[in-house]
DNA sequence: GTATTGAATCAAAGACGATTGATATAAAAA
DNA sequence: TTTTTATATCAATCGTCTTTGATTCAATAC
């Protein structure tokens, strides 16, 4: 989980992510939308966020289509804590 | 939405967290449950989680009692990007 | 086979976050 | 008012992550 969020935590990263979710993209057509990321930074980026299972690739010729890992990411959204039922009151003495 | 999925990101805030989520607990509390962890980084984790939004701390004479925010831990599940309905392929040259 | 294109890797610099030890604050008890 | 208890802050160290520039690898075109 830790290096799931750890993935998430950047706003290149999450905007890869906002990008991959209308469609699967080729590096060149991510780098388009990233025009400010030097095209070696954004590999980097690709890789922390595979490496994260958080997106796939597969080689398609000489283009490498990424597409988002729906499956991790929901789990990711499942393991932020949420409060309980019943949730109580710190048991501490009382002021 | 980057500072809480950094806040997010570390395996003592996740315990800490976790803690919360079936009760407001005083840091004394917490520290109980965090034998491991040296009262002062405690502080700083908890200051970390503070000031992304994610816990809130009320005083309570000699106390501080912690809880969680569910108001940005709801964000947060909700921006986890997701595949959208009608994704569609990279539209580079086929191979 | 050699050149070209698309993408990844390597090495090094700088910035940032975690951890520690010591000190400070705030509230209550003595 | 001094001491004690609960928690936070400060300063410094260490390690990790981001970024850059240069190089390498893989697939196709020539």
């Amino acid at each position: 989980m830790v290096q799931g969020y750890q993935a998430l935590a950047d706003p290149t990263r999450l905007r890869i992510l906002k990008l991959l979710e209308h469609s699967t993209h080729c590096v060149c057509e991510i780098q388009a939308g990233l025009r400010d990321i030097a095209p070696n930074l954004l590999s980097h980026h690709l890789r922390v966020l595979r490496e994260a299972g958080l997106v796939h690739a597969v080689r398609r010729g000489r283009w490498i289509d990424y597409s988002l890992n729906e499956a991790t990411l929901k789990q990711l959204r499942e393991a932020i804590p949420q409060p309980q039922a019943h949730s109580t009151l710190c048991t501490c003495e009382a002021l």
